[in-house]
DNA sequence: TCCAATTTTCAGTAATTACTGAAAATACTA
DNA sequence: TAGTATTTTCAGTAATTACTGAAAATTGGA
């Protein structure tokens, strides 16, 4: 019904499909995964499940096994075309929402859970000097992830345009911190 | 040589140990690796391998080769006891410094070969309508990876002491952006 | 309702990754 | 130097994870 894929991917998009099909296990993302959002990403249109395969040489199962993990980390957004009843899939325009989108379903995963693990022990009376340690360690530990969770919740918040000004600071970061250390007064 | 371990870890103990080897294999770190480091996060004193392999049920040579890679990742100390020919394994002290040394390695290993992939594909001449457009992703990936890749890099040059007190600004990290904003004169 | 197009599921299999025991290498002592 | 303690390597195997084709389920139209 829609025009052919001719050669389906440039050796360029090649390149950079393989490469994040590396990264992706890697960083516990199964590789095809990875090479299905990548090249979801760097496709100008919206692709239907049979192109994808073919264009990555997968079968047609495992393109929909690919799509249904992405579309649960909330990835991917679909498209019709009138006369045509198959799903088009294609990945949001802003990058950074992409990154941000990761960052929450990562940590609703796996931060999370930690989290709440590390909490659970931390409520535990210790049963001899070993526990005492671990405990302190355990703090240790949830103060840490806890925090970061913060930073990158606000992060999260932040509007795409915001986000870039504040890349943007780059090595200016240490000198914002002194001296908002000193506007309020903390050390 | 030295005493010998009791009952190896509390319940405590081996609820958090056992986690970390669950987000080790969800990090594309194997579990066994997890929870070797999980185990010697907590324990107050050093640990030798055979003593990580019977607190772990894991073979006295997977241990060697989770501590190979440990070390390969700069994570470990070593300790000698006198008449103990043996060598007794911990972490830092500073749960901080492990972080910064995950987030360095994990970059070197695996942001920045990516980085270089798209830089690659970025002085690459477009073949057609698709690389141009594949091109204009590519090189909004690369620059998000960038950024954050120097962020990070900031963070990573913070003293323990600074970077606590960056991160207790919590909820203030939009205001700060918007006074610095206002304070350079930039929108 | 039935039919055809499309997507999803899943049991079986392939591929990958992790683990072990035995052997080799290394380090230390005398 | 030989002898012993300890660590590392590695081929084989186990366990896990990914992939496929066939069949089932779903969707939209007549």
């Amino acid at each position: 019904m829609t025009g052919d894929t001719k050669e389906l991917m440039t050796p360029m998009m090649q390149k950079v499909v393989a490469n994040f099909g590396e990264m992706g296990s890697r960083w516990g993302i199964n590789r095809t995964v990875g090479q299905i959002y990548a090249l979801l990403v760097l496709s100008d249109v919206p692709l239907n499940a049979d192109q994808i395969g073919e264009a990555l040489c997968i079968s047609r199962s495992n393109v929909s096994m690919g799509l249904k993990e992405l579309g649960s980390w909330q990835l991917l957004s679909t498209v019709h075309y009138p006369g045509d009843r198959k799903d088009y899939f294609n990945a949001p325009e802003d990058i950074w929402q992409i990154a941000r989108t990761l960052v929450a379903e990562r940590r609703k995963r796996e931060i999370d859970p930690t989290l709440s693990v590390l909490r659970d022990a931390l409520m535990q009376t210790p049963q001899d000097e070993r526990d005492v340690y671990a405990q302190k360690r355990i703090h240790q530990m949830h103060d840490l992830m806890e925090q970061l969770t913060q930073v990158s919740e606000e992060f999260n918040q932040l509007s795409t345009e915001q986000l870039t000004r504040l890349l943007k600071l780059g090595a200016g970061l240490g000198k914002v911190l002194d001296f908002k250390g000193k506007l309020t007064g903390k050390s």
